[in-house]
RNA sequence: GGGCGGCUAGCUCAGUUGGUUCAGAGCACCUGGUUUACACCCAGGGGGUCAGGAGUUCGAAUCUCUUGCCGCCCA
């Protein structure tokens, strides 16, 4: 068979995936076998694909890939969340370009448009995962806006309306006048931004010449002053008591408060109190019985009440006031300054406080379960620090109530009908028409006479059941009962409040309800028994990657380049769980640009290309029967015998490693295992010299190890893998890599591996010293190892001996009972070893070395024999520590001797 | 202000319950090598006071305290 000198990754993986899918591999129905879940977490339907989903979905196919190898039935469901606030941005600029205002249609007719949107751009995202190798079940495909979904939702918030957990109420809340929305607490990113400090000063009223001056960075806000505080304790001001001042430019009398909450260090210690556009001034208004003036619209545009500037943007009417209190002479003083600004996690807006009729969520009972199921350990966090900032956002102390009303139409409407003054909570409207007609006992209402909320819920609201409602599951419990609960979340710590505290607590709220006591009982009323916490991708200034900022490879064009393979490699070899990870793309010094380059994913494109030159040697050998000689045999039956035994070493390491979700060093092992143990040493042991043929049995026996490294690889990298098992022998339909069987850990040999690796160290020891003496490799040399109880020992092991011979390529090992003279000498493990090589021997270089190695083994010596003269050690320490202690101390000692008599007979 | 995480080789990071010469990997660097599966390669090599200090212990990169710097979460 002829194969190309280089892999290609582009031309195999379309193929691959597309024979999966063909073969519907993915696919996954309720069976007798244990089932292994994931729910993705649903991205965006705005969204493209970005570093932190390759990272993210790449750790879930891996998860989920390798549970299928092991026999389990393997659900991995996608899906997407409908993103209300991005969403309609899109949708509303989608209209515009069209020449359509959103104001000027109906819900109906604005909702048609959004699915349209969503059914042409919804998808893109999904078909990207699709590129990466992601193994989901596609048929699962679930959407946060489709029927059922929705249907969950009105059902949950109706139960919850019902439970008195959803309430409804006046509050100062965050509002983006860019979505004209009103925001959670946690879609608020607050940041240190630069701005100055404006001293403004009011004069006190009925005097001439007396003034009070505040501190404030939103001059624009004076206009809706309804007070000024200072500190009860503060001396400046106590003469000021039962006095007012006069607000510049409104000329509103306003009283001086006393309230504690002021900060005396704080500019002048003098507070100007606008109730109406700050959140702690809402509170003092409440204490201090103030009047709310709201100065601004919807669009922070300025209000009637504001009197001046109206319909005039607040950045705009910023600096004309200044300017206009300038020229009143109220300003005092302007400093730089730098304060949190919060603004929205959408739109970048900067977020308003207003105070705004809401839904809200009562958190208290929901905190103490979503902490508690952590805390009992039914929930897993990896790593387990991210408990802290869980509790430190759940604790009783910090957390809110959910504010879930959202002014948009995009997302489930809220299913509160009024009639007049009062309101019905139903799923449909038949039921509150019902509710309404038995409250007033008006039998002729019809559903006109009632009013729906206009108003959405926040799209977390609907994901937050997504670990149930992907599952149909507040519908029929069958499929539930099976997947539920999944096990493990992959998503970015970013993400904890949103999501992962929110699943935790829908979870706890319906599963019982849904499935029964007795089946949460058994399996746990939790959405998932791990959750796996994945670090930011950031670019090397530590910046999280982002479209905005332009530091972000194109994902798609980094595929191109180093094939999803590559890529896979690349992202998960620097990613250990939790931490961030600095991604290595370049930025173009010209351009400024990022490169779709990096290092780590090249090298993933390597080890493919290693893979296959592994895999060329194979298929170009020429083959036999029996092997072409005696001393062949040998080596390969102990290659065979020792490449078992260290297969099975690493499969148990492995297993260790993804038992703890340390994927990132389960594929540098993995990676390890192939290169050094598997290429660099097994296939050498049995390659056949140039020309040579290879045996039968040697063979079959390699396509079989090769075989099993690609099963054990598959997890990380699918497509090559896949494309290498065909490749390696004639393969049966149905025959394929992404479902052969994944091993079982064992035991395995520990003298044997010990062995080789004494082997192994003799060669390297050899090939140095013909480093080190310009010796050639090609050039045969005589190699003698002094006779020892242990050297003997060690060639007692067939194949050891034709292993260094072919390895170290010598002419001949012997063992000798004397120093042979004219040679130099080396140390492997406690066995001197003379090499005949024809170089004249530096007898003053060779004397340096010995010293510093006997140096340095009577420092390790002298070490040891600390411990072990330490009574506390030897009686403390457990017994197998101590014997190795003495083991260390008998070959440092016999390690001296020879270094000893090595200097002695150089004289 | 409350809390969390980090500081280990030139760079990016591993180091699991303290115990093997534990100080490690990849990249970068240096030396040698190409008719031989692979130069996207092979064989070797140099390089670190584990941020500083103190403590616990027979033994500390690992546990405790403390100082410094960096990053983050919450207010």
């Amino acid at each position: 068979m002829q194969l190309s000198e280089r892999y290609n990754p582009s031309e195999k993986e379309e193929k691959w995936y597309q024979h999966w899918m063909d073969k519907n591999y993915f696919h996954s129905e309720p069976d007798e076998r244990e089932p292994y879940t994931i729910v993705i977490p649903p991205p965006n339907v705005t969204g493209v694909l970005h570093m932190g989903h390759m990272l993210n979905n790449t750790i879930q196919d891996i998860l989920i890939r390798k549970a299928r190898l092991e026999g389990k039935n393997a659900c991995w469901v996608p899906g997407t969340d409908h993103a209300s606030i991005a969403t309609e941005a899109k949708v509303v600029k989608m209209l515009r370009e069209r020449g359509i205002k959103k104001s000027d249609i109906s819900r109906d007719e604005f909702l048609k448009y959004a699915f349209e949107w969503k059914d042409k751009y919804g998808g893109i995202i999904l078909d990207q995962l699709k590129k990466l190798g992601a193994s989901c079940d596609w048929e699962r495909t679930r959407f946060t806006m489709e029927d059922s979904l929705s249907k969950a939702v009105i059902k949950t918030f109706v139960d919850l309306y019902h439970k008195g957990k959803i309430y409804r109420g006046l509050r100062m809340t965050n509002w983006d006048p860019e979505a004209k929305t009103v925001l959670s607490n946690e879609e608020v990113i607050h940041k240190d931004e630069n701005s100055r400090l404006f001293h403004v000063r009011y004069k006190v009223e009925g005097t001439e010449d007396e003034w009070v001056t505040i501190a404030t960075t939103r001059p624009e806000t004076i206009l809706g002053d309804s007070a000024v505080a200072v500190h009860p304790k503060d001396e400046r001001y106590t003469h000021l008591k039962d006095k007012r001042v006069i607000v510049p430019m409104v000329n509103r009398s306003v009283p001086i408060i006393f309230d504690r909450y002021v900060e005396m260090e704080f500019g002048t210690g003098a507070l100007k109190v606008t109730p109406a556009h700050d959140m702690n001034d809402y509170e003092i208004g409440q204490r201090h019985e103030l009047e709310v003036i709201d100065v601004l619209n919807e669009d922070a545009t300025m209000s009637e009440a504001a009197q001046f500037y109206i319909g005039e943007d607040r950045f705009v009417v910023r600096k004309k006031i200044v300017k206009d209190l300038e020229a009143a002479g109220h300003i005092v003083e302007i400093q730089d300054y730098r304060n949190k600004v919060g603004r929205s996690e959408r739109t970048n807006a900067v977020v308003e406080p207003r105070l705004t009729r809401q839904w809200f969520l009562d958190m208290k009972g929901f905190a103490k379960t979503g902490l508690n199921a952590v805390k009992s350990g039914q929930v897993t966090f990896y790593p387990e620090h991210f408990w802290n900032m869980y509790y430190n956002w759940l604790n009783e102390d910090n957390i809110k109530d959910w504010c879930i009303s959202r002014q948009l139409w995009w997302g489930q409407r809220i299913p509160a009908f009024y009639y007049g003054e009062d309101l019905f909570v139903a799923e449909t409207a038949e039921e509150a028409l019902a509710q309404a007609k038995k409250k007033t006992g008006k039998e002729d209402l019809t559903i006109a006479d009632l009013q729906q909320d206009e108003d959405a819920v926040d799209t977390w609201f609907s994901s937050w059941l997504w670990p149930i409602s992907v599952f149909d599951g507040f519908e029929t419990q069958e499929e539930l009962k099976y997947y539920y609960p999944t096990n493990v979340l992959v998503t970015g710590w970013d993400i904890m409040f949103f999501w992962v505290a929110r699943m935790i607590m829908s979870g706890y709220e319906w599963s019982g309800e849904l499935m029964g006591l007795d089946h949460v009982t058994e399996h746990g009323r939790q959405p998932f028994n791990d959750v796996y916490f994945t670090g930011m991708v950031r670019d090397n200034k530590r910046r999280k990657m982002s479209k905005s900022l332009g530091n972000s490879p194109d994902a798609l064009a980094l595929i191109d380049n180093y094939g999803a393979d590559g890529v896979r490699f690349g992202m998960l070899s620097s990613a250990s769980a939790g931490n961030d990870i600095v991604f290595d793309a370049p930025i173009d010094p010209e351009t400024k640009a990022v490169k779709n380059e990096s290092k780590l994913c090249e090298q993933g494109l390597k080890f493919c290309n290693k893979l296959w030159n592994a895999l060329r040697l194979i298929k170009e050998l020429e083959v036999v029967e029996k092997p072409v000689s005696a001393e062949a045999g040998k080596v390969n039956a102990l290659a065979g015998l020792w490449f078992e035994e260290k297969m099975k070493q690493t499969v148990h390491e492995l297993e260790e490693s993804f038992k703890t979700y340390r994927l990132s060093e389960a594929l540098i092992s993995t990676y390890s295992f192939i290169w050094t143990d598997f290429c660099s040493w097994y296939l050498e042991m049995v390659k056949p010299e140039y020309g040579k043929p290879i045996d039968r049995v040697t063979l079959d026996r390699t396509i079989n190890y090769f075989e099993r490294l690609m099963t054990i690889l598959h997890p990380f990298m699918p497509f090559v893998t896949e494309e290498i098992w065909h490749l390696l022998k004639e393969r049966k339909d149905g025959e394929d890599c992404v479902i052969s069987s994944y091993p079982k850990t064992v035991a395995f040999d520990k003298a044997l591996l010990k062995k080789v690796e004494t082997a192994q160290e003799v060669i390297s020891k050899m090939r140095d010293t013909r480093n080190v003496n310009g010796v050639k490799m090609k050039e045969e040399i005589k190699l003698y190892v002094e006779n020892t109880a242990s050297s003997k020992a060690l060639y007692e092991q067939e194949g050891i001996l034709e292993m260094v011979e072919k390895l170290a390529n010598l002419e001949s090992l012997t063992f000798t009972d004397n120093e042979v003279e004219g040679t130099i000498s080396f140390l492997a493990g406690t066995e001197k070893y003379f090499a005949a090589i024809n170089v004249t021997i530096d007898v003053e270089a060779e004397r340096e070395r010995f010293t510093k190695e006997l140096e340095q083994a009577q420092g390790f010596v002298k070490g040891v024999e600390k411990k072990l003269n330490n009574e506390r050690f030897v009686s403390g320490a457990p017994e197998a520590v101590v014997n190795k202690e003495r083991q260390k101390l008998a070959d440092g000692l016999a390690k001296i001797k020879i270094l000893e008599e090595s200097l002695k007979n150089l004289n």
